[in-house]
DNA sequence: CGGTATCCCCGAAGATACTG
DNA sequence: CAGTATCTTCGGGGATACCG
């Protein structure tokens, strides 16, 4: 909890249930409106898009553009700091996809769910 | 959602109030009982150990061991393939606590919470 | 358009008790 | 010793309505 056990404070930032969807579409889309990104993700509220993205904007992944316009207009991107996510993401993704080819080497495709 | 969006399942994984603890303990601890575990991590219930290990064991990162004794003895211990993890927990470890002097440049030291 | 405010529900996690 | 069973609590997230 002490030394080595920062871990949990990334895991900490990217949980939230939309954080890993939002991260890819700015990841993958660039810069994005905020209607855009509620396009995107089908089923999200604009409540959990509005708070996910103030978290990640917190902690300086995600950048806020607000161009004072009526109507409003706000772009959400990557910030730079951000980006160094990447590798990170790019890592778990990798894990994550080879463990589900594990998953199914062990108890086999026929499965309901994980 | 499709191909790219696995980082979700690492995270799901990983994902649980103890899971980071546990992993960390039996990362440095090597081989340990049910009870030692229990010991070392302050505050942990019987049940939450328990049935994080299951998941942990099911996702074959964590090994169990019985040993049919009268008391019982089980071990636990970090899996091969469990230990394969260990790249991505350094790197998010590594983030995490780079993450944390971010914060603090941003927003300084003096904070109470994040 | 891009939010915030309010209310509600459900599941993860805690407390406690019991068991092979 | 190493669990499971049962009940309760708490807060993340959903639905809906309103606002600058």
């Amino acid at each position: 909890m002490t030394a080595y056990c920062k871990f949990e404070t990334t895991l900490e930032i990217l949980i939230g249930k939309w954080k890993p969807v939002i991260l890819l579409r700015l990841l993958a889309g660039g810069t994005m409106r905020f209607s855009e990104l509620q396009k995107s993700i089908p089923d999200i509220t604009k409540k959990m898009l509005a708070q996910q993205l103030r978290e990640l904007e917190y902690h300086d992944i995600v950048r806020r553009e607000v161009y004072p316009l009526v109507p409003p207009k706000v772009e959400y991107s990557m910030s730079d700091y951000g980006l160094r996510l990447t590798p990170i993401l790019q890592a778990m993704n990798d894990w994550g996809a080879s463990h589900i080819a594990h998953l199914d080497e062990l108890y086999g495709e026929d499965r309901t769910a994980d």
